[in-house]
DNA sequence: ACAAGGATACCT
DNA sequence: GGTATCCTTGTC
């Protein structure tokens, strides 16, 4: 039977390791109807506090990124190159930024396109992620297999400096 | 290879 | 009030 992961789960300052488990487990989507779908997340990247240049918090606390600021266990909603949404868990504690982007599920590759499957936009900003929102994850006691577990660094980050941009800060699963 | 598309942040 | 930039995608 799979499990909500609580938000207190999400409140330490560990994101990285944080993103690292976050592969494999479940993105749970309530439909309008009621019915739940569940996706297995396959790849995420970890955005870690105000040093790191690739993270939208790097240029300190404005109204979109007031959101990171918070607890971990909501969702960060913004939109990309004015098309995409791009879904995050915020984790971390009180006043530290961090937050974990889901880049993709199984059958699904492409944050924009997650997004717009599953029908979150930012109506889910600042939203905790708990059954209740319609939005959260679950550990179903899936394992990811050895050696399936990928590490390489972020996408769509050369704008910061080479060395942040270059952290091995992305996780997915080989299929 | 590249345009689309709109919010955001940072100027003047 | 103007402009550069952005955690992308589909079509060229």
């Amino acid at each position: 039977m799979p499990r909500a992961v609580k938000a207190k789960s999400l409140q330490n300052t560990r994101t990285v390791a944080l993103a690292r488990g976050l592969v494999g487990k479940v993105l749970a989507r309530q439909r309008p109807g009621g019915r739940v779908e569940r996706h297995r997340i396959t790849e995420v990247e970890a955005y870690d506090g105000e040093s790191d240049l690739a993270c939208h918090a790097s240029k300190g606390r404005t109204p979109r990124t007031e959101v990171l600021y918070r607890p971990g266990g909501v969702w960060y909603v913004y939109l990309c190159y004015g098309i995409h949404e791009m879904v995050n868990l915020v984790t971390g504690p009180v006043g530290y930024p961090a937050a974990v982007l889901i880049r993709g599920v199984e059958g699904i590759s492409g944050p924009g396109r997650l997004t717009k499957r599953l029908a979150i936009g930012r109506q889910l900003n600042g939203v905790a992620a708990t059954r209740a929102s319609g939005l959260w994850v679950e550990d179903d006691g899936f394992v990811v297999p050895t050696g399936a577990l990928r590490t390489g660094p972020r996408i769509g980050v050369d704008y910061a400096d080479a060395e942040w941009a270059g952290k091995p800060w992305r996780f997915w699963m080989k299929l």
